[in-house]
DNA sequence: CCGAGGGGAGAACGCCCGTTCTCCGCTGCC
DNA sequence: GGCAGCGGAGAACGGGCGTTCTCCCCTCGG
């Protein structure tokens, strides 16, 4: 086979472990999977990746990054600023429509690892404190209120978590509706 | 040791799974961690729940019941069906505030085998619709539209993922905010 | 051409765990 | 009292898996 350098192998590495983790569920997979669908040796998988905890962590750690700012790009089509915090529901809408979606992988490794692993429990925190912010931001934008902002998240956590376990898009209208209303409150209406 | 009827042996087991499997995780507690925390021994567990899935599905349906009762007894206690509405969410906190409350036993076991293991993703499903279908009732109790049914159950939803993963009660308060107001633009207000 | 070293394939190791089996003591009936 | 059978304790079995080790090939410098 031809040489393939660290960041490569690295990459292929967490592209299988994405797929099989977020699809089969963590406990499932074993390493010899992660080699099989890699191509990537035992020998070189340890070395990038000591243990399998810290492969779970950087799983986590990349798909953050691309999951955040696939939202952002989605986002910022958007002009207006309230538009731009109801387009977060319809993001919602069209990642719940893909194929292979089986909901949020954070709050599935939570429930799988949050309360062995404090490495995997940290990146969900993390994740999902960023995803709070980001929201914020959003609401501080439109020059709404503050409290508004988590009440949005909760309704897109909910929206994640039912539209995972009934394989269904439609919690994410149901959210945006309730969005339009909460936002309707809040000017006054 | 006193003989013990097959019940009392059952309800024993089913102590003893209920609180390793929710503190812990179902993965990472053994069966002999069962039959250590009840004392029931391995022969006669495997006569009352024939493999460990079965055991992990009565668990569910058990704890379902439970939580179902505590929940309806404690919205019961209100007269007005919108302040029955709203207790739900006053209930939503008292739960989170417990001692050893780690999000929704359902959420995290879904996560954690609802790719794995029909059974358990059969019983999520049956405990989240029965909890929605409560809500619905609610709902037309007090004579409100069905589309806000579906918002409210967002909102507990996101709330009891947000209050397992951040270990506080906040979520309770802030979907039970959110709550009144969407109940609020219902009356037209 | 030769020897050293890095990397790949996969066997090996140790441990865990779901499930079954063995052995033994107790109990209750004749 | 004797014996059959139920039930408990825990060893045993089989498989899986995280991690390490062994062996071999291929490459590259002399």
């Amino acid at each position: 086979m031809v040489v393939m350098d660290s960041s490569t192998a690295r990459e292929q590495v967490l592209d299988a472990a994405e797929e099989l983790f977020y699809g089969r569920g963590v406990q499932c997979v074993g390493m010899d999977d992660i080699r099989g669908a890699s191509g990537v040796s035992l020998k070189r998988l340890y070395q990038l990746f000591p243990a399998k905890e810290q492969l779970v962590e950087a799983y986590l750690e990349r798909r953050d990054a691309r999951w955040r700012g696939r939202l952002a790009a989605f986002v910022e089509r958007r002009e207006d600023p309230e538009e731009r915090i109801l387009a977060l529901f319809d993001w919602l809408e069209v990642w719940f429509g893909e194929d292979g979606f089986r909901g949020c992988a954070w709050i599935n490794s939570y429930g799988e690892l949050g309360a062995t692993s404090e490495r995997v429990a940290t990146q969900v925190r993390l994740h999902k404190g960023a995803f709070g912010a980001y929201v914020e931001g959003l609401v501080a934008a439109a020059g709404l209120p503050g409290t508004l902002a988590g009440q949005l998240f909760l309704l897109a956590e909910g929206a994640m978590v039912t539209a995972g376990i009934t394989q269904t898009t439609e919690p994410a209208r149901q959210a945006r509706t309730a969005a339009e209303l909460l936002l309707r409150g809040c000017r006054g209406g």
